[in-house]
DNA sequence: ATTTATTATGATAACGCTACCACAAGGAGC
DNA sequence: GCTCCTTGTGGTAGCGTTATCATAATAAAT
């Protein structure tokens, strides 16, 4: 492969010189780079970005690590923050845990030996204890949905409270009397602020709190299992059968809440995933939605416009949340005084679901 | 950031006696080694990958290009391919050429300056006799659901014209007298094969082949719009509106077929996406699915189950192919004597659309 | 005419790491 | 004794690039 001498010696200048004509920094003759630039072509010259980076001491690149990019969601957000990135000549490296946790870490481990120039990290599931120290090896961090650590990095988060009283409000002016919650994987900071956000919404609305109206995530794991990465990690790798269990979860506890609780007339879903067998669930016991039971999802997945009735859902702007993380990032890169947390508000899409 | 010189001063040993001890090559007294690695604990060092890749030549890792991470099918090829490659050291580069063929080649420009390994690609869009030489400047690439471009480079991909006859004569055998057939996008060879396929098929089964029921993809598209990437470019960013773009196209197009042709008894399309889209056409139409339509969708995505009727669909292996390709891959890279093609069967996954 | 700024090019020395060669100590085999 | 192999350690050079300083020519300002 060409290295840059090569193309200093084809252009009869020297290798600085091939420099500054690819990177654009410094003076050069037009006519000096035209010769320059036919050398490059002539040889096929690439860069190399590694030898390029030693020198320079910063990569051009961003580490993001998402617990799984085929969820919408995360896919969003990952394009989001690739466009701001790319705008600012950065790119990205995508990184999936697979909702592990070890991988976290292995991964944070990793992205220092690429010597990335700072780290966007998505619901990490990881204790604080253990994360924080990792994340501050980093030049930089910014998290997305998952607030608490201080000043040390970014942080970037949608209003879950705010959400929650959009959905609940939402039912209650639809005259439900009886509104459930079903949460999502206790580990995950976005779940437990959505479970405190349907909590804070209930009692604003002056509605009882009722501990029997809340169905834990854990509640309907098959026997023996206590985590969703457990079952997770459990069943052959991939993605498809992943989907099936956080909608089979979803249908599992519906229907336990619907035996136990027959007057509920409302539920509130961690995410439109859980809505789906929460669906499939009342259509099993013979409920109608939205007639006996109205269903309100969360993060407006494809699934949710596309089952029948279509989910009522919490649309959270995804794109715009990895576009801030982005932004987030470079700003402290550049060391400019920087913003430290950025919270952006949920939108209710009504569907059939829950008119 | 401590280097590997700060580790030998503390540790009392030449740097490249650390180095010894951190890639495990060459011979160290055990209580060197024990001595290196508390001083390398002590001082937080991590290995600069661009340094030692900047001598040795290799960088242990691979490009692995798609044209979107958030369809399941292909995420599912990703993780088959990140399993093999990790278990051999190489760590994958995930590109996203969002279906936008200029990105097919700036991602592999961008992979050459990365100095990959070696790279592998997912159903590529762009002309061959541009996509080749682009290809052919890497040190070995294994391309996915696209035959064709000979012994330069391996290829996997699925068994089309078996998956076609698999769902041919499944409706065959259900007694359905007009199959017809919804195209996907007419550049992706993955569409053009499906569609050869489901032909051969029909004329295996002594079907005539009419093509009225033959439903080309672009026949939908809004007015002035020649091709899906075209349509998808023009929407804000995201794969959420993709998704419902996809499914639009089969609701529209299954419309006009069943307008046009009210005998129609057996619809098989290109993918789920399409297939969900023709489902909501039938239920508009007041067809019901299975008794007057039945519908065979492909790819086997979490929807397919999801949906009601629940989707009869075409499973691809698409982990093993994800795994086979990385297979082919290391095998080039290391100079066997390579495999140059696996070409893996489809599984016909039977459900209420289609019983 | 002299100073100052701008344009244009190059020589040299790093960046952090490993390949290659060199050397020495110890044991095995003749 | 000698050769040969294994084990253990280090010196030196170089991977491909850019930062830094140096030099020189031209242009602009005094």
């Amino acid at each position: 492969m060409p290295t840059l001498k090569d193309v200093a010696r084809e252009a009869n200048v020297a290798p600085i010189t091939v420099s500054r004509v690819v990177s654009g920094n410094g003076y050069v003759k037009p006519e000096t780079a035209a010769r320059v630039q036919q050398a490059i072509r002539r040889l096929g010259y690439t860069p190399n970005r590694a030898a390029s980076s030693l020198v320079t001491g910063r990569t051009l690149s961003i580490g993001m690590v998402v617990p799984d990019v085929s969820y919408p969601f995360f896919t969003d957000i990952v394009l989001g923050a690739e466009v701001v990135a790319s705008e600012h000549g950065y790119n990205l490296i995508l990184c999936n845990t697979s909702e592990n946790l070890a991988r976290e870490l292995t991964i944070l481990n990793f992205l220092r030996e690429a010597r990335v120039d700072g780290v966007i990290m998505c619901s990490p599931r990881s204790e604080d204890t253990v994360l924080l120290p990792a994340l501050a090896l980093h030049r930089a961090f910014v998290l997305v949905n998952h607030p608490g650590l201080g000043t040390l990095g970014g942080c970037v988060r949608s209003n879950h409270l705010q959400g929650a009283t959009l959905a609940v409000q939402h039912l209650v002016a639809n005259a439900r009397k009886h509104i459930a919650f079903m949460c999502g994987p206790e580990r995950i900071p976005t779940a437990q602020e959505r479970s405190r956000g349907y909590v804070h919404a209930l009692k604003n609305a002056n509605y009882p709190v009722d501990p029997s109206l809340i169905v834990p995530y854990t509640a309907n794991l098959p026997a023996g299992m206590t985590s969703q990465g457990e079952w997770l990690q459990s069943v052959p790798a991939g993605s498809l059968e992943w989907n099936r269990i956080r909608s089979t979860l979803g249908s599992l506890g519906a229907r336990a809440l619907l035996t136990a609780r027959p007057d509920v007339d409302g539920i509130i879903c961690y995410s439109d995933q859980i809505a789906v067998g929460a669906l499939q669930a009342c259509q099993d016991l013979g409920r109608r939605v939205p007639e006996d039971v109205a269903l309100v999802g969360s993060n407006d997945l494809p699934i949710a416009s596309q089952v029948t009735p279509a989910l009522t859902t919490l649309r959270i702007p995804t794109y715009e949340m990895g576009a801030s993380a982005a932004r987030l990032l470079l700003e402290r890169l550049a060391d400019r005084a920087p913003q430290n947390e950025i919270v952006l508000p949920h939108e209710l899409i009504v569907r059939a679901s829950a008119p």
